[in-house]
RNA sequence: GCCCCGGUGGCCCAACUGGCAGAGGCAGCGGUCUCAAACACCGUACGGUGUGGGUUCGAAUCCCACCCGGGGCACCA
């Protein structure tokens, strides 16, 4: 807290005793927060249920659903920053209910996570203590800013009532298999009744009936959404657990924590979400979300649509996966990424050991290395030879790191002429580089060379159209086509024709590591029997509450200490994890999963425990959810239904954002769900920057005393650098909103973050910059209230024509503005009739209160002061919003600006009747124009009714 | 390297999507109040829109090339 803040109003004994101080709007704003809590000004009804109240529904008119991301309570309290989207949301809410919208706004938290166990480890207090206090601090700093949520609904992940249903959506989606005939999720009971009826084949061919009861529940398992498996995820020795794809960054590091990630097989819980792949693309095109977040989806689920592409090798046929099957022809070697299972078998004795020395060394690289595409191409021959299907032509078999296990089938046909990859890679090793296609002419001129089908002259690979060259043989010619997409069809149909491969699509998504290894999280409803296989808990048993210990840290290892195997801290508690349970089966002794879920898992679905979040029986009534999510088919006939506004950041445009999509999609497919996606409209804030200070150790330092010299910026007598950055705890520039409240208000704070720019921008805080809007709330008070007496002044007489021209022009502008989430220039709008009325003698009620209406969704504290005394006894919350009178939105006349050769030389003011012929009349007789003119020809008159003339000589 | 955003008075930002560059706020300057100041109030000046071309009667707005800032992706076959 900064004491020698220059914001602070020192109220002297000569500050009016009524002036709209920080004081006096401390006290409107604590009133009225009690008022609203008392009165329960802002619970929202429900069709049916806990919350149900079906008349205050129908009176309250047509249905929204506004939503904010989530927060994680964190420990360090909010700075300024955080809010922004809350308060957006808000204004957003409350002129929503003021136009007759009966909306559901709340807010609840999303508290498992790292930071409160990480702080529990540290200081031995159990987590959920610390996170309950984090969230009463937050409770108390988002109170205090006036939030019209909806109290009732709040949430918490960690509450166990609202886990059981995290562990409930789970076990359903454990219970589903995916059925690609129907592109659908069902029960996987279902898929049980179609092998016993015979009416899918086994895996193995037998008679269901055949197979033990443990062969029987392998293929089961083989096929559920949710999944153990043996596979390479990423450990993470830093943090003890291991992480999910989406939480590896590009250097391949932990985004928590930033610790070392390493690739190592094993058993681990996955989610199937990538049976959902085509969904969750084509889905996309249903949303109301930015093109960067579209394309960024598109981009991770990675959809590529291409052929696999068999060739006979030594080992037996291996299998490439290529987008471009019409260069086939132009395949001169094939090259196996050095995990390949084939490896071995296809090495000769001659190189079995370079290929060994090359494989270690490969897999001693980490990730990130490995995916450097600056790195100059390494590999090594297995000595043997594939047989390209198309030519008959025998080509070598090579292994490389640039070719990655984990895409496609991790094994490629290396086209050279036509991808720069192989290209760099033939030209490291001397393969050869056959020429398929004939590039344009163009293209050679931009190398300086001349056309040659030679490739020795190449300086690259030629990527794109271009007609066919060398392409055929008995069965199949491209050469008489020029275009890659006819190329790639053509041969898609040649090698399914003749069983060389067959048309494909294949993804960059890998499904989702779901479970970790620590403490602080959802457990899994699961246990396992003395045979090892997974059971789920019955429903009417949930939840399984996270068993009480005080060793809450998972057993962690030296970042780099790669071999190391993960331990959660549920392993060390044996009593829990041995449990009698009757399943059905009678009274057995069952072994718990002691891993947990990741964070996201809370995140996945907590929009719908809003909407029904006290029902014991159902995660949300269907009635509920349909009411408040259904598809709005009458908006439009592809409508998916979902939240109406969702504001949030840009950081969870893939992890969270994915996720979510993802569960809602299961659950539509069981029927529990009317939506097809959780969040029809997503909107993304900005961030609130702030300057931040380095010394010259490039250490931060607190930003609140750096002092700016003629030199440059000085702290503590050091000379400091200035740089950028998002406002945060770790930058030492956070502003808390305490801070605000104490010096102007929470009123002037709300409005000074919505007055700053357009709320999809990042912009820079700049705490002298706020008292702008403290003046205009004193000058608001001022027009209507007596500084000395505080006696109301607001007088009954009609406004003059002017004013209340300008009052509709205002309101049609505010509303529109409002409506498009674009506060910045809304709230300037009001700035300018506010400074009209100021210059006024008195201010009109007719005036007053429209202004007290349009104020109330930005400054609700004030304006519902402002409205009680202007006589009122209710709310403001619920009163309408002003509506315009469309006949004072219009000119009798209209000045229109004469430009001469696009020079503007003079004005001339017509009737707003007046026709273009009209104008140009009175345009031409205008005596300025006519001395400009001089008696000049004239060329051209444009005359654009309504907006300028312009005179062309 | 590729893909998105965005560059407008000293600063944060408007400009009806091609029609008078300026709505609002901060800072500045001049004044009122004050013994003086702070607070408050009144009044003012300020740039031609990142750069260079093009289209047009007319460009901040459309097109091309480039520069700068922010974000995302990156050996994905």
């Amino acid at each position: 807290m900064s004491d020698q803040s220059s914001n602070d109003q020192p109220v002297s004994s000569e500050t009016p005793e009524y002036r709209y101080t920080s004081v006096m709007a401390g006290d409107i704003e604590t009133r009225w927060q009690e008022y609203w809590d008392a009165e329960g000004t802002f619970a929202t009804p429900n069709p049916a249920g806990s919350l149900a109240d079906p008349t205050a529904v129908a009176a309250r008119g047509e249905k929204l659903f506004v939503l904010d991301m989530f927060p994680y309570p964190s420990g360090a309290g909010l700075h300024v920053g955080h809010p922004l989207g809350y308060i957006g949301t808000d204004v957003y809410s409350r002129f929503q209910r003021m136009s007759g919208r009966n909306v559901l706004y709340t807010m609840g938290f999303d508290a498992f996570g790292l930071p409160a166990e990480q702080y529990a480890v540290q200081t031995g207090q159990h987590p959920a203590i610390t996170t309950n206090a984090n969230i009463a601090n937050m409770r108390r700093q988002l109170r205090r800013l006036g939030l019209s949520h909806d109290p009732r609904r709040s949430i918490s992940t960690t509450d166990p009532e609202y886990y059981r249903w995290t562990q409930w959506i789970f076990s359903q989606i454990f219970n589903s298999w995916y059925d690609r005939d129907q592109a659908r999720a069902r029960p996987i009971s279902e898929l049980e009744d179609l092998y016993a009826a015979g009416a899918r084949p086994t895996p193995g061919g037998r008679a269901w009936s055949a197979l033990s009861r443990i062969e029987q529940r392998q293929i089961i398992d083989d096929h559920r959404l949710a999944y153990l498996s043996e596979a390479p995820v990423n450990w993470c020795p830093g943090l003890g657990t291991v992480v999910a794809n989406e939480e590896v960054t590009a250097d391949g590091r932990s985004d928590r924590g930033n610790y070392p990630v390493f690739k190592r097989r094993m058993r681990q819980w996955m989610m199937r979400i990538t049976s959902y792949a085509d969904r969750l693309i084509d889905d996309l095109d249903l949303l109301e979300w930015s093109p960067a977040i579209i394309s960024m989806q598109r981009n991770w689920i990675g959809r590529s649509h291409g052929a696999n592409v068999h060739f006979d090798s030594p080992a037996g046929p291996i299998t490439v996966f290529t987008t471009r099957p019409d260069t086939l022809f132009g395949a001169s070697f094939m090259v196996l990424a050095p995990e390949h299972p084939l490896v071995d078998a296809v090495t000769t004795s001659d190189q079995a050991a370079a290929v060994a020395t090359y494989r270690s060394e490969a897999g001693a690289k980490k990730d990130v290395d490995r995916q450097d595409a600056t790195r100059t191409k390494t590999g090594v021959s297995t000595g043997s030879f594939a047989t390209n299907p198309v030519t008959g032509t025998e080509i070598p078999i090579w292994i490389a790191d640039y070719v990655l296990m984990g895409y496609g089938t991790g094994a490629i046909m290396a086209v050279p002429c036509g991808d720069q990859r192989d290209f760099e890679f033939a030209r490291m090793f001397d393969l050869p580089i056959p020429a398929i296609q004939n590039p344009p002419a163009e293209w050679f001129a931009e190398h300086g060379i001349e056309p040659s089908l030679d490739t020795a002259a190449w300086p690259e690979a030629y990527v794109g159209n271009a007609p066919y060259v060398n392409s055929s043989n008995s069965s199949v010619d491209l050469n008489t086509i020029s275009d890659v997409a006819e190329g790639v069809s053509k041969m898609t149909a040649w090698l399914e024709a003749n069983s060389h491969g067959n048309g494909t699509i294949t993804y960059k998504l890998r499904d989702w590591l779901f479970s970790r290894q620590r403490y602080w999280g959802e457990p899994f409803p699961i246990v396992y029997d003395s045979d090892g296989i997974a059971h789920v808990i019955p429903a009417e048993m949930l939840p399984v509450a996270l068993p009480e210990t005080d060793s809450f840290a998972p057993r962690t290892f030296a970042a780099d200490d790669e071999f190391s195997d993960p331990e959660s801290p549920l392993d060390r508690l044996t009593d829990w994890v041995e449990v009698e349970l009757d399943l059905g089966d009678g009274l057995q002794t069952y072994r718990r999963d002691t891993n947990v879920m990741p964070q996201w898992a809370g995140s996945c679905w907590y929009e719908l425990r809003y909407l029904d979040p006290h029902n014991d029986q159902v995660f949300v009534d269907p009635e509920v959810e349909r009411y408040w999510m259904g598809p709005r088919t009458d908006q439009r006939p592809d409508h998916p239904g979902g939240v109406d506004l969702y504001v949030g950041g840009v950081e969870h445009a893939v992890l969270h954002l994915l996720y979510a999509r993802f569960w809602h999609k299961v659950l539509y497919d069981l029927g529990h769900l009317s939506s097809k996606e959780p969040y029809t409209r997503l909107f993304n804030q900005g961030y609130i920057l702030a300057d931040a200070y380095t010394d010259e150790r490039g250490m931060y330092v607190e930003a609140t005393e750096v002092a700016s010299t003629p030199d440059g910026f000085v702290h503590d007598g050091q000379p400091v650098t200035r740089e950028w950055g998002k406002m945060g705890k770790s930058l030492k520039n956070a502003v808390s909103p305490d801070e605000m409240y104490e010096a102007y208000g929470a009123d002037t704070l709300r409005l000074y973050e919505m007055a700053m720019g357009p709320l999809d921008a990042s912009r820079p805080w700049e705490t002298r910059d706020v008292v702008g809007m403290y003046r205009f709330l004193q000058r608001l008070w001022r027009n209507m209230v007596d500084e000395s007496t505080g006696a109301v002044t607001v007088v009954d007489a009609p406004a003059d024509p002017n004013t209340r021209q300008l009052l509709h022009r205002t309101i049609d502008a505010v509303r529109t503005e409002m409506d498009a989430l674009r506060f910045n220039t809304a709230i300037a709008k009001l700035i300018e009739l506010n400074n009209h009325v100021t210059r006024l003698n008195a201010t009109c009620r007719e005036v007053a209160e429209p202004m007290v209406l349009m104020l109330a969704p930005l400054v609700p504290h004030v304006a519902e002061e402002l409205w009680q005394r202007l006589g009122h006894t209710e709310t403001i919350t619920y009163e309408a919003f002003p509506n315009a009178d469309p006949a004072l939105l219009v000119d009798d006349t209209v000045e229109y600006p004469v430009q001469i050769n696009g020079k503007v030389r003079s004005r001339v003011t017509v009737s707003a009747e007046a026709d273009a012929a009209a104008v140009e009349a009175a345009t031409l007789a205008d005596p300025r124009v006519i001395e400009v003119l001089d008696g000049a020809s004239i060329r051209k008159v444009i005359v654009v009714p309504g907006r300028m003339v312009n005179i062309v000589l």
